[in-house]
DNA sequence: TCTATATTTCTATAATTATAGAAATGTAGA
DNA sequence: TCTACATTTCTATAATTATAGAAATATAGA
């Protein structure tokens, strides 16, 4: 039973991809670019939709697609809501990339839906 | 004056954009997967389709996208078209990942327009 | 509680991308 | 040249994603 490259129909889209998708668009990859020079602590929605010059409800749309991507995490101060990059992430996909057929099959060993971070 | 996140509007969509738009995508992503394990050899656009179950001019869309990514390359013998993975482009990604910020900075000084591997 | 501020969600619309049959192109061999 | 085969391009249609104003939600401070 090849199980190499099937896929079944109910099977969500993968985060890997998720990722990817998130990456793979201009405004979330200068949002990205951006978090990364401000560290842990991150920075401010607004601030960021300042710095890009977009509306913020266009911001909230890209934010929840780098969001669900697991490439950034957020927390609220009062009424600001930082964000920041998650390198767990980035470095699942630097490993992906170098390596696919492994990364697949160690996320499919690891993977048990639980996971929160 | 701040050419930080600076981007003119008639500057096309960037390579590095191109690339992660190519890797989000299932089929794609599969593709590529695919493609890492046949090594520099290749493997037929027909194999692909057959492995994957799509039609030809399915997967032809989705080779397109690769390779203006420059994630792949091709090579005909016969009537027959071999892809193959370029590293060259999947390091750079890495890379990016690593360090956007350095790996911008990088191309900017590099990118003469005239690259074609 | 009232008001201001920060951000997100809702909603409609615009724009882009994906799918795949049919037609076209390129190549090999008879 | 004729036929078969491999792949791509053309085309229409379906599906998805992006945009941003308006409304809603959350919090802080007076």
């Amino acid at each position: 039973m090849s199980t190499k490259y099937f896929r079944k129909k109910s099977m969500k889209i993968s985060n890997i991809v998720k990722s990817f998708i998130a990456l793979g668009h201009d405004t979330r990859l200068t949002i990205y670019n951006l978090l990364v020079t401000k560290g842990e602590s991150g920075i401010p929605a607004g601030e960021i939709a300042a710095e890009l010059g977009i509306p913020g409800a266009t911001l909230s749309f890209h934010l929840t697609s780098l969001s669900d991507a697991k490439l950034i995490g957020s927390r609220r101060e009062g009424r600001t809501v930082y964000y920041f990059v998650k390198y767990k992430r980035v470095k699942k996909l630097i490993k992906y990339l170098k390596d696919p057929v492994a990364a697949t099959a160690l996320e499919a060993e690891t993977t048990n839906e639980t996971e929160v971070e």
